[in-house]
DNA sequence: AAAATTAATATGTAGATACTTATTTTTGTC
DNA sequence: GACAAAAATAAGTATCTACATATTAATTTT
């Protein structure tokens, strides 16, 4: 990867990794110094530096200014996952995407619906309810709530065309996002429009972003039962 | 967060994102090269390197060697997900943690579980079905595959007092994870060790772990009923 | 015109230096 | 001994310099 008999960050970052795998470092141990490292593995302090940010955010180390660093001493398994635009996932899989507007109106959203966003209170939201299909098969079910304070312009798009997702995630870039999973059974509206018998186990994927402290969009997407999501590399 | 006046790596990337927000840079856009931002906003070229490396993990944008940087034009939402060891998780929420073998004894591994280490063909592995309990109540039921080839000192545990998960993420760090979430209806051994109703929807943790390309060990961890995982940060 | 070679380019990496900041340890004072 | 102030420490940040590397663009050759 780089200039023979030199280390690399990478290099400098497999090592350490090692050293803690072979128990050299044992969880809660405390790891000397960036700059010992340098010296000891014969390569510059920034080197140790970058190789440890990674280490670091991948959960397997703590780092503290003065304190050191430590290696965790209640390792997490720690997963990264993506959740692409739903027409895109569809397509990729090789299946012929489709999507139906199921409803949509502007309403006040719901207590529970307010608690996602962090909120007691909340003028009337745009509520939209829709289906991705793939290959002329219902895929998801999406019941999602749009801030039309922030989004105002959404009252505009003809959401019999354009899903709000794909409008929504090309114009309305987020700067913080909360996602969580878990599973329910497949029962009235969710059951019929994913066309599944009630009772059946389905994935939920519930999304919710803001751009600041402002409030965009919460949605909750019913998947087709079996459907998995995999962490990426 | 820095000496007035001069800008930190994080002013810079919220500069950026800021641009991605407001559309001066916007999907599928090519971002001015590193040396011009760092010319224009008045800092070091390893300043605005920095800050990309952060949105390009982050999944904002993408770079590549003299292709430059640019706005991803399919954005994905990214998430991270801590899962802790189990004892920790129930503990962390206030409950007393128990544990509970159900059941330990040396198989071949059947097709799917062989497919979840992509192997073919396996000598016996130990298998390991276990309930985690918080406040005497069952949490999450784990039906786990541990290669003893790679980890023979487990043999020598004793399962009954420990659970596998704990020592396995204590005494063997991975290299790579593999975690998929899905949900099934609980039924037989689940149903009756979670001590909930056949037909529940349950959410599926499933974790595999290897070290190097030699397995570790497996796991499908069923949770109880209502369990929702949430991302971090 | 097609293919192969060469040049140009933007990001990636490594190293050195200097300074900053959070945190702990030590020291000094009451 | 308790508490506050000062010193020490280790990671964090910013800059500069020099080169490496992957890719694209341009040029030459066939």
């Amino acid at each position: 990867m780089t200039a023979p008999g030199r280390l690399s960050w990478t290099d400098v970052r497999d090592k350490i990794h090692s050293r803690i795998l072979n128990r050299t470092y044992a969880p809660g141990d405390r790891l000397p110094r960036d700059e010992d490292l340098a010296l000891e593995l014969g390569c510059a302090r920034a080197t140790v530096h970058r190789a440890m940010q990674d280490l670091s955010q991948s959960g397997l180390v703590e780092r503290k200014r003065k304190g050191g660093t430590h290696v965790r001493a209640h390792p997490v398994t720690r997963a990264t996952f993506d959740i692409p635009i739903t027409r895109r996932e569809v397509e990729q899989r090789g299946s012929r995407y489709g999507y139906q507007l199921v409803s949509h109106q502007l309403e006040v959203p719901p207590p529970p619906v307010m608690a996602r966003f962090g909120i007691h209170q909340s003028a009337p939201m745009l509520h939209v309810k829709a289906v991705h299909l793939a290959d002329n098969r219902p895929y998801i079910y999406e019941d999602r709530w749009i801030d039309a304070a922030s989004s105002p312009e959404i009252l505009e798009i003809d959401l019999t065309t354009q899903s709000a997702n794909e409008w929504l995630v090309l114009n309305k870039p987020y700067s913080r996002v909360d996602v969580r999973f878990y599973a329910i059974k497949a029962a009235g509206e969710i059951a019929r429009q994913l066309a599944v018998a009630t009772g059946e186990a389905l994935l939920i994927i519930e999304r919710t972003t803001w751009i600041g402290d402002q409030p965009i969009t919460t949605v909750q997407s019913a998947t087709v039962p079996g459907y998995q999501l995999a962490s990426q590399g």
